[in-house]
This record gives C-alpha cells, sequence and structure tokens, in this order.
DNA sequence: GGGAGCGTAAACAGAG
DNA sequence: TCTCTGTTTACGCTCC
C-alpha cells in the first residue's frame, strides 16, 4: 500500500512535470529554482494553475522525503519485531526504539481489534473483510489495501459462513489484496502464485497464524499509523500553505481521504483513529539518548574484526549495541566492534535531517569514541575511503557544500546479500531478513523512484551510470512508470536525495576497479 | 589454500 | 602553496 501511494505521488509529480532540466555537465544545486522566490514573487510570475501545481509538487516531494525519513523507523521497528519473533524470552520487556513497549504494542494491538470488533455488526454487509488473525481474537482487520478487492479469510480460520474449501472455487478473477502481478506480496514472500486458488492455498499454508505472522502484522501496522500521521501532518501542512497564499482550495481532504481516489489507498479510512498522544519517534539512537534494549547484544571489546554487524546485522544493530555501552565507547579509549561503513551510517542516521558533511561524521566519530580521538589521520583516511568506496553511501552537492547521506535501500541490500550468503545463519534468520528487507524495499522502492526521476534530468549522462540502472532495476515494481521529470521542490528545511545534485559512484569500471566494487556495501 | 571482507596506507586530483 | 576532500589502488590480516 505504501508503495502504491508512493506510486501516485509519483505520477502525479510526473503529470504536472515542471522544470525539465535535462542533463548538467556537473552537479549543482537547482539554479533559477523556484524555491528562490517569495510568495509573491511566485503568484506574480505564475498562474493560479501553475501555482497550484507547483504547490502539489512540493507537497508531493516533502512526503516523500519524509516517507523516506520514516522509513527509516520502520527499518527500527522491524528489526526489533523479527528480533522478538527470533527470541521472544529477551525481547519480552524491550522497548522498541520507537518508544513504544511491548505492551504498549499489545495495546494497540488491542485498540485495533477492538476497533475493528465495533464494525463487526457492519461484516456482514461487508465480506470482504473478513480476515482473521487470532484464533483467539477473531478480527476483522482493517482492509489493509486499498483497491476494491476482496480479503480471503487467511490461516486457515474462516470467519465467513463459507466454507474454507469454497473458497477455492472463488471467482479466477477476483483479485486479493495480497496478490498482485501473480505473486504473493506478503511481505518478504513474493512467491509466484498462477491463480487465486494457489495463491489461497499458499496463504493457509505459508501464512498461518503464528508468531511471525503476527509480529509482521504488528510491524505492518505500525508502517501503516506512521504513514497515516506522517500525511495528516502534510495535509495539514499543505493547507497552512494554501492559506497563507490565500489559494483557493485545491482538492479539500479530510486527514482520512484517500490520497488519490483512483489509488484506492483508504489506508486511513479503514484503520482506527491514531493517536497524536502517543507519536512515534525516530528510533535512530543517538549516544546521548539511550533507548535500546541493552544487554542484546554482548560487547566484544577489542575485537577488530568480529563485528556484530557481521553476523547479525539486522538483528543485533548498531544502536542497540552502542546505547547501553555509549558511555564506556565515549571515555575508554575502546575500539568499537563494527566495521567503520556502519558507524559512518550511524553518525549519518543520527543527524536530524539524516546528512551530514564529512567534517560532521569526523566530529561524530570523535566525540562518540574516545578511540577515535587519536590516530585521526588513519582513521579520517579510513573513513574518507569508506565513504567512496561504498554504494550506500552518496554525496549529495548541498548549498552549504557536499554532505553524505545513506542510500538505505543500497545499504540493506547488499546487507542482505552477505547475510544471505553466511551459512551461519539460520533459515529463521534468513526468512526474517527477507522479510524486512522486502518491505523495507517496498518502503522506498517509490521514493527512491522518485529520487531517480530527478537524478535522470539533473545529474550529467557520464555521472549517471549503472548505478542508476542498477537502483532501477532493484525497484523493478516500478519500474513500468516513466522516469519523467518529477521537479521535486526542495523543502525549505531540509534536503534529500530527490532534490539535490548527487554523484552517483559510477559502477561501469575496469575488470579490476569492479572486482573492488563487488565488495562494496557487505558490512 | 583461496576467496571475501575489512582496515590501513598512500598516491593522486580538484577545489578553496 | 597548503589543506581539505574525494577517489582509487595496493596490501595485510582474519575468517570461513
Amino acid at each position: 500500500m505504501v508503495l502504491q501511494a508512493a506510486k501516485i505521488l509519483l505520477q502525479q509529480q510526473q503529470k504536472s512535470g515542471l522544470n525539465s532540466a535535462k542533463s548538467h555537465t556537473k552537479p549543482r544545486p537547482l539554479q533559477g529554482s523556484m524555491t528562490m522566490m517569495s510568495p509573491q514573487q511566485m503568484q506574480q510570475l505564475l498562474s493560479p494553475g501553475q501555482l497550484q501545481a507547483l504547490l502539489q509538487q512540493q507537497q508531493h516531494a516533502i512526503l516523500l522525503q519524509q516517507l523516506s525519513r520514516q522509513q527509516l523507523v520502520f527499518q527500527q521497528i522491524l528489526q526489533q519485531e523479527l528480533f522478538k519473533v527470533q527470541r521472544p524470552g529477551l525481547a519480552s520487556h524491550t522497548l522498541f526504539p520507537a518508544g513504544l513497549s511491548t505492551i504498549e504494542l499489545q495495546q494497540i494491538w488491542k485498540e485495533l481489534t477492538n476497533s475493528t470488533m465495533e464494525d463487526k455488526s457492519t461484516k456482514d454487509s461487508c465480506p470482504d473483510r473478513i480476515i482473521t488473525l487470532s484464533p483467539t481474537e477473531p478480527v476483522t482487520t482493517a482492509k489493509a489495501s486499498m483497491s476494491n478487492t476482496h480479503n480471503f479469510p487467511t490461516n486457515g480460520q474462516s470467519l465467513s459462513s463459507s466454507p474454507r474449501e469454497g473458497l477455492l472455487d472463488v471467482d479466477q478473477t477476483i483479485t486479493h489484496s495480497l496478490y498482485g502481478y501473480g505473486v504473493c506480496i506478503w511481505p518478504g514472500c513474493e512467491t509466484v502464485c498462477e491463480n487465486v486458488s494457489q495463491f489461497i492455498k499458499h496463504l493457509n499454508i505459508e501464512h498461518m497464524l503464528d508468531e511471525r505472522s503476527t509480529a509482521q502484522c504488528r510491524v505492518q501496522m505500525q508502517v501503516v499509523r506512521q504513514l497515516d500521521l506522517q500525511l495528516s501532518k502534510e495535509r495539514e501542512r499543505l493547507q497552512a500553505m494554501m492559506a497563507h497564499l490565500q489559494l483557493p482550495t485545491l482538492q479539500p481532504q479530510s486527514p482520512s481521504k484517500p490520497l488519490s481516489s483512483g489509488s484506492g489507498v483508504t489506508m486511513s479510512k479503514s484503520l482506527p483513529p491514531l493517536s497524536p498522544q502517543k507519536p512515534l519517534t525516530a528510533p535512530v539512537t543517538s549516544p546521548s539518548s539511550p533507548r535500546g534494549p541493552a544487554g542484546l547484544c554482548p560487547t566484544s571489546v577489542g575485537t577488530m574484526r568480529r563485528h556484530h554487524s557481521d553476523k547479525h546485522p539486522s538483528l543485533c544493530s548498531l544502536s542497540s549495541e552502542l546505547n547501553p555501552n555509549h558511555e564506556m565507547y565515549r571515555n575508554a579509549d575502546i575500539r568499537p566492534p563494527f566495521t567503520y561503513a556502519t558507524l559512518i551510517r550511524q553518525a549519518i542516521m543520527d543527524a536530524s535531517d539524516m546528512q551530514l558533511t564529512l567534517n560532521e561524521i569526523y566530529s561524530w566519530f570523535t566525540q562518540t569514541f574516545a578511540y577515535f580521538r587519536r590516530n585521526a589521520a588513519t582513521w579520517k583516511n579510513a573513513v574518507r575511503h569508506n565513504l567512496s568506496l561504498h554504494k550506500c553511501f552518496v554525496r549529495v552537492e548541498n548549498v552549504k557544500g557536499a554532505v553524505w547521506t545513506v542510500d538505505e535501500m543500497e545499504y540493506q541490500r547488499r546487507r542482505s546479500q552477505k547475510i544471505t550468503r553466511s551459512p551461519t545463519l539460520g533459515k529463521n534468520h534468513l526468512s526474517s531478513l527477507a522479510y524486512w528487507t522486502a518491505l523495507n524495499t517496498s518502503l522506498q522502492a517509490p521514493l527512491t523512484e522518485n529520487a531517480l526521476a530527478v537524478l535522470k534530468n539533473r545529474s550529467p549522462a557520464g555521472l549517471i551510470g549503472s548505478s542508476y540502472l542498477g537502483l532501477v532495476h532493484r525497484t523493478k515494481s516500478l519500474k513500468h512508470l516513466d522516469l519523467q521529470d518529477t521537479n521535486g521542490q526542495r523543502s525549505p528545511h531540509s534536503t534529500s536525495l530527490a532534490q539535490l545534485p548527487l554523484v552517483v559512484k559510477e559502477e561501469e569500471t575496469p575488470p579490476v576497479i569492479k572486482n573492488l566494487k563487488d565488495k562494496e556495501c557487505l558490512m
């Protein structure tokens, strides 16, 4: 659903297509951008229609940009959730990085359950909402998908009056919210099913009620809630902007109205009201704000080659390791058991706008780790080396200079590849990682697509090489979309990949170099 | 033993 | 010229 929502936004941006800058010889900041104008100037120069389109675009860009950040929140939640699944005993009292304890999550879960139970009276008239999530807690889930399709009973526990075997006789033309393009779109699954019947069988076998499925549902709930919250905020901002500019109402939308009438995005409509008093906070931790589960990842102090991220990258985050020990690392001359790449990523993630200059990265290292307060030349060289070497670090030309950001999708993609290759990880870990990576990818794919669309138009041909194509390839679910000019307007408060010129690391390299490049991002 | 991943060192280039 | 930044290559170490 997230993917579709973002896709709609992207399509809208493409339709409105302003600013079709094609190519530049060098990456550079926006020139002659509308963002440099005051609202009054814009009103003078643009027709109301153009202004309207511009505002819409800006909102879309902002939304996409912030969705990108929320995606990082989801990652942390996912990691925690999956860790709980793997090690339920350990995590029963842990706090989510987002600030939600397990108990709170259960309350949310119950809240959703109760909310949907209240709708039970209307269930008979809505036969498409009959997914059961728990045998003891019959739940008519929020219609997680946005299409006007039918949901089918899952987990072999149908609430519908029709017998389960009857489900296999359903009209083959009927689609399912978890079935698209012949593939099961349950997060992380992507099993190919020839038809709906096969899909239903698959659903009942592979996605039956168990801890993992329940955890995945919880994660999805968090995702939806967060996005809904974000959407509401963005709508409010849009309204405020329009009010300020005294524009006629563009598209009066209630907070729960779908993104687009044609998109079928009805997540908020079918979800219980959010609890704004309990907002999710960004889980990306800073050393000064420990909130991760302590003791989950025992520190192997001083082990230079044995990095936590090597073994269980998604189950043992740097934050969870860093938080309980950050004072130790800050004061004691102990080398952190993480790779430079992992540390750099964490530094960037810790930044409020998820981007840092090289110097700021240096500062983070020295402030966070006493170890890096000496031998500056050595480790700084290593930092620069890693920034350049790994594709997951993206250099962005900012007005103030160059900043470094993290291509999270690339980071996770390569990381998951490494996990897949690792024989030490069990099947459960693999499946969990696959799930979390896939969901992560599905969240970010449209965002990246948006960024790429801008990239395509702004970046010099020589710089947009196969890295760009590789990204497009990774976002195969959206590759049918035309990558036309999206003219992402820059938020006055932050910058994003989508709105700034990038220096994309070239993959078209000679064999020797290519061999080196193959080792990228395997942290 | 060989490949992979990582750290370290260093050469080099461009920009300010 | 110097420093900083960024890229690239080479090599050693460790682990699997």
